[in-house]
DNA sequence: AGTATTTACATAAGAATCTTAGGTATAGCA
DNA sequence: TGCTATACCTAAGATTCTTATGTAAATACT
């Protein structure tokens, strides 16, 4: 897929999953993201760590860190904040794709 | 609406419209897409400007530049490998949409 | 046991695409 | 006369990606 239009719809994506299912940690984010899409759309780890970090930073998530083994994952989770956004981030999303619609379709008229 | 969602479309929909509507020039093509949207998707000069600028130059799009009394207007056109580009951005276009909808929509299953 | 792949985090340089802010000039209307 | 719309344009800066690279543990393969 043409990543160019995947620009502006990652951090949507992401606090969207987060909202849908609970804590998720960023690989298994990028890895839930080319199942749900048949691998139509792949998130770049260069692109879903610096967001994440963002959306953090922003208060639209929290972290967790937990040991697993030897090893650690970042947990994250949606606040409260973040709940408020998303539904502002889908509003926008849906006027988006509904003008494209009204853009590219074949005319209906 | 979101200005970041637009990234990445903005080709799309001009070529787009020059296919469907013939020849436009650019002033026309930005009060065109706040029609078609209801001023959802506006597309500043700045934007649209450099990107006819840029299509013309990699042979999308044809210029002619016409004289309406004393001043002038750059009339716009899709070329035959313009058409066959628009093909393509279509398509992923398609395929964009189709997986926000499976990765934003309540689940449907 | 040794090697390759997957899992899992991260950052940095550069590219692409916008916004914002300016500039020029004609046409139309009050 | 002055304001708004029409119509073109560019440049600086912001944002958001890609690409490349690094580290390291877990797992699978042979």
């Amino acid at each position: 897929m043409n990543p160019k239009l995947l620009r502006g719809s990652l951090d949507t994506i992401i606090i969207k999953l987060l909202n849908d299912n609970g804590e998720m940690y960023g690989y298994e984010i990028s890895q839930k993201v080319k199942e749900i899409t048949g691998d139509a759309i792949k998130i770049t780890e260069g692109a879903l760590y610096p967001s994440l970090h963002k959306l953090e930073g922003k208060g639209v998530l929290s972290v967790e860190t937990r040991s697993i083994g030897n090893r650690y994952r970042k947990y994250y989770s949606i606040t409260t904040r973040g709940k408020s956004e998303l539904a502002t981030m889908l509003d926008d999303m849906k006027t988006y794709m509904e003008s494209m619609q009204l853009l590219i379709n074949p005319k209906l008229a």
